[in-house]
DNA sequence: ATGGCTTCTCGCAGAAGA
């Protein structure tokens, strides 16, 4: 079977609601990982996706900010969901793909959003640099309490790191500005190699090639500009590499109406 | 020219995003 797995920081998941359907209807994904989902979860919008086929739905919201979820067609099982490096905040959630679903059954899904650190990237002087340098070392802990152990896994999310120079639109414009800096590059190499993840969009888009997920929007122009940055990522356990498809990046759904500021990936899986 | 925008909140201005 091919299992097509898709993650999207969607920037409020209420106000998306048009277009995640419209994404749902055109790539058609059997699990969909949502990043800044933006609400509690007593008002998380489930029956809107239900109808849109999943009916498989795990979440971790919390009031304004944050939030991440996991909506499948295939039952999900053994969640573990909550704050995974101080801060108390929304920001990992994982589960496994139920028995009885076939050659499907078992896999875990790792759905993160790491900070994306405030402006400076200086630890000593801000607090969410400090952040987001320490939920990288949680993530290269690979705490086995939360399962990120890499055999039969993905790691999916909105990483906020462009670890490459063709994962920005200017290396050299770049190279101090939070979200490309060396010390966040190196700590992010240091999450992969711990567990030996496999970077499934630079197998299919070879590393030369310009790749970006994000574009921000303050430029009017967003397409013309270009100034896009990597942020988003699909990690595979090695044992999957194998039965690794195509990977898609939607880049049209930047333009799309009330758009977020991240488009979908896709990855299909043979399994 | 990375902030020109966009989101959230017991809003009407400020924090946060990246």
């Amino acid at each position: 079977m091919t299992l097509t797995i898709a993650s999207w920081n969607i920037n409020s998941v209420r106000l998306r609601m048009p277009i995640v359907k419209r994404f749902a209807e055109t790539a058609r994904p059997d699990i969909l990982c949502l990043q800044e989902t933006k609400v509690r979860d007593e008002d998380f919008p489930f029956s809107d996706l239900r109808e849109l086929g999943y009916d498989h739905i795990e979440i971790s919201g919390q009031k304004g900010y944050h939030g991440v979820a996991i909506l499948s067609r295939l039952p999900l099982e053994e969640v573990t969901r909550g704050p995974f490096c101080r801060e108390g905040h929304a920001r990992h959630i994982s589960a496994r793909i139920g028995a009885g679903t076939g050659a499907a059954a078992g896999l875990r899904i790792h759905n993160f959003y790491v900070p994306a650190g405030g402006d400076e990237p200086d630890p000593a002087v801000n607090p969410k640099f400090d952040h987001k340098l320490d939920f990288l070392d949680a993530m290269t802990r690979g705490p086995a309490e939360r399962h990120l152990v890499p055999e039969r896994a993905v790691v999916v999310g909105d990483l906020n790191i462009a670890p490459l120079e063709t994962d920005v639109w200017s290396h050299k414009a770049l190279l101090k500005v939070v979200s490309h800096t060396p010390v966040e590059v190196e700590a992010f190499a240091r999450v992969r190699a711990a567990g030996g993840w496999v970077d499934a969009m630079r197998e299919r888009i070879p590393p030369a090639e310009k790749l970006y997920t994000w574009w921000s929007y303050r430029s009017p122009d967003w397409s013309a500009a270009d100034k896009g940055r990597r942020l988003d990522h699909v990690w595979l356990s090695p044992d999957l590499l194998d039965g690794l498809g195509a990977i898609r990046v939607f880049r049209e759904a930047r333009g799309w109406d009330k758009p977020s500021d991240h488009v979908p990936v896709t990855a299909e899986l043979r399994l």
